[in-house]
RNA sequence: GCCGGUCUAGCUCAGCUGGUAGAGCGCCUGAUUUGUAAUCAGGAUGUCGGGGGUUCGAGUCCCUCGACCGGCACCA
């Protein structure tokens, strides 16, 4: 047989008959490489060592060192060792699929019983033995009937499926270690004892849809967490533990920013200290959106049914709609409205009211938008997802002609305004044409172009969600992530043919005729209450000094300085700062610990030097070190710093 | 909405196989006047998520409804 010739990654070529495996050529190359072995790339592919090579290529071997090919093997045989285990302890049960994910893995059963937590430990149990067992991992190319009538002789059938689904052009792939056996296209580790014993942990078990379809039966999905060593594996856990800190749920209560309760579910009880963000963000909102070319408008919460008719919702989002009936005086029928889901159909309405020009495009209508939706139980979060909520919204009547220039426009504000609020980095995704859909391909094909260069000119860079678009239009969103790495999206941006047609919003042209403007549809916070959650767990709580709810508390060290403190806070006060005294009788350690708890950002505390010397000792939430300032540097410096940034830029 | 779990004082949680509720923090009262992350002593906490059932007796067992938590599905 011909020879081959390899390319290490030193540059050094190595040659050897065609058809050798990963394996051997490390073991020619070292017995001790041979055994650090794992897997191996065959020109940047990464694939087990088991696999014959053909051609000449660059060739890698890889040991438990290269971080993303070990994690990868490691978190894929261990899911399937996981899937191993569990048939072994409940041989019934119906094995499907199970991928590798963020941190770790996940493998989907069918099983009659739920599994139990005690259930998680006998299964962790059996790994750690099937691990030691360090069965040699093997892989066959079988025929596709062949592999078929295994599966159907075995009794699983969501393996038949798999395999009916597999494309005719590619191989279907057996794979083993011990007498077990499963589907899967690789790569593998040489043998399962190349997976650490000590590194992995079954963290949950959770209901998901055979092949994520909601008419399909529900599995149960356990979640397991791998990594190379015990180390790391501490340290994950160790940072959800940190993570869970920062919970808004856990911040909301302790904080005393907010609550929820039964009566009211997926809605919000703003206490004074979450209202005082929330006001404090809408004012900026306000000020940014005033400067940026928007008029603002405010538009009706319960709205006739026939306005929803009109705009599509009723049929395509009625059941998510809030429905409100009324029996009207006198009527013979009960009047039916919806709580508004959405401001769009409200904004067209006054757009429509008295002729508009194209010298009013670009018509850029702002509103704060109040919006109910009845979002499925399941799906409700804390205040990130929620019933009830205010959308900083607006629509931008425009011309077709004007959707890439007010798209850049766009980015450039949400960009500028995610930047005031500590978010340097965001995601963009870029929701093309869905297979159903309104409007002409050259529409689409405009909408998408724009869009797409509006984005590259503002130097983002996009993921594509393919057919991913509303019905209407396509979209861009922009995505924030929380504490424990969930992505939600706030931002949106969305082109709009449908509305302006359905609710025959027009303009007159410079031609003289009527002419359909283009609706961009877009928000920047999202809503307020989804906002605000992330921003509590993007500062754990430590909001900018600006957005505090609670700036500075001046505490007394004696009771004697009891008229000092009042001072003190009447001058911060005066500044606009929000200012309050605590004069309890407790020990200055005592104050210090709850308003830190409390995440105040300035502590002054005053004793009877303070008083004598007209100064105050200050104490910034997070450091141990205090230092001591005149009241009215301390003032100046403060009131300062507590100017909203659009405000700071204009000074 | 679906699967699983949870629901006991304001918060965090304990309460064994059924015998009418506990701790810490917080709160209230008093003492203490305190120098930068919890001063001491005393006191009160409650329809054990709602409703129904089994039982002599239910926080504990069963049914049902609800909310919440984690996923899944959904997210104009």
């Amino acid at each position: 047989m011909a020879d081959i010739s390899l390319t290490l990654p030193d540059g050094n070529q190595r040659s050897y008959p065609a058809g050798v495996t990963g394996a051997e050529v490390a073991a020619d190359i070292s017995k001790s490489l041979a055994k650090a072995a794992i897997s191996c790339s065959i020109d940047g592919r990464h694939s087990d060592l088991s696999q014959p090579i053909n051609a000449d290529a660059a060739f890698a071997i890889h040991t438990i060192k290269d971080e993303a090919q070990a994690l990868e093997l490691i978190r894929h045989d261990t899911a399937h060792i996981m899937a191993r285990a569990v048939q072994e302890l409940w041989p019934d049960v119906k094995v499907t699929i199970g991928p590798v994910i963020e941190h770790g893995f996940y493998y989907d059963f069918d099983r009659a019983e739920p599994f139990s937590v005690e259930d998680l430990d006998q299964i962790e149990k059996k790994m750690r033995e099937i691990i030691n067992r360090r069965d040699p991992v093997t892989t066959e190319i079988w025929e596709r009937d062949r592999a078929l009538k295994h599966y159907e002789a075995n009794n699983e059938p969501y393996k038949v499926e798999l395999v009916g689904m597999i494309p005719e052009d590619q191989a279907i792939r057996m794979y083993w270690h011990g007498h077990w056996q499963d589907l899967c296209r690789g790569p593998h580790l040489v043998h399962t004892g190349q997976v650490p014993a000590d590194a992995f942990k079954l963290m949950k078990v959770a209901g998901a849809y055979w092949r994520g379809d909601s008419a399909r039966p529900m599995l149960q999905r356990i979640y397991g967490v791998a990594f190379r060593n015990k180390d790391e594996l501490k340290a994950h856990l160790t940072m959800l533990e940190e993570a869970e800190k920062r919970d808004h749920r856990r911040l909301g209560r302790e904080m005393d920013l907010f609550h929820m309760q039964e009566e009211a579910p997926g809605q919000v009880f703003w206490h004074p200290n979450g209202w005082t963000i929330y006001t404090t963000l809408q004012d900026y909102m306000r000020r940014r959106q005033t400067e940026g070319g928007y008029v603002e408008v405010n538009t009706p919460q319960v709205v006739d049914r026939k306005l929803w008719v009109a705009s599509g919702h009723w049929d395509k989002y009625q059941e998510n709609m809030f429905i409100v009936e009324v029996d009207e005086e006198h009527a013979r029928e009960k009047a039916i409205n919806a709580l508004k889901p959405m401001n769009c159909p409200c904004h067209v309405q006054i757009f429509n009211q008295g002729l508009k020009s194209y010298r009013d495009l670009p018509l850029r209508m702002a509103e704060f938008g109040s919006c109910n939706r009845y979002e499925p139980s399941g799906a409700l979060h804390g205040i990130m997802r929620v019933r009830g909520f205010t959308q900083d919204d607006a629509h931008i009547f425009c011309t077709e002609d004007q959707i890439e220039s007010e798209t850049r426009i766009y980015i450039d504000f949400l960009a500028s305004v995610y930047r005031d609020l500590g978010f340097e980095k965001f995601k963009v995704k870029f929701s093309d044409r869905p297979d159903k859909r309104a409007g002409s391909d050259e529409v689409w094909d405009k909408a998408e172009a724009a869009l797409k260069s509006a984005t590259i000119a503002t130097g983002y860079e996009f993921e594509l969600n393919p057919g991913e678009g509303a019905f209407y239009g396509p979209k861009l969103e922009f995505v924030l992530t929380d504490a424990i790495g969930r992505d939600w999206q706030c931002g949106t941006h969305q082109v709009d043919f449908v509305l302006p047609e359905r609710l025959d919003a027009n303009y007159i042209g410079e031609d003289g005729a009527k002419h359909r403007p283009v609706m961009l549809h877009r928000a920047t916070l999202g809503s307020f209450e989804r906002f605000i959650g992330i921003l509590i767990e993007e500062h754990a709580g430590r909001l900018p000094f600006w957005l505090a709810p609670r700036q500075v508390v001046v505490a007394a060290i004696v009771s004697d300085a009891d008229d000092y403190v009042r001072d003190v806070v009447a001058a911060l006060k005066a500044r606009g700062i929000r200012a309050e005294a605590d004069i309890r009788n407790e020990k200055i350690n005592y104050k210090v610990r709850e308003h830190s708890v409390g995440k105040v950002p300035v502590i002054l505390a005053c004793g009877m030097r303070e008083v004598g010397e007209r100064n105050v000792s200050v104490r910034r939430l997070g450091d141990k070190q205090t230092s001591t300032a005149s009241l009215d540097e301390i003032v100046n410096a403060l009131a300062i710093e507590a100017t909203p940034p659009d405000l700071a830029r204009r000074a």
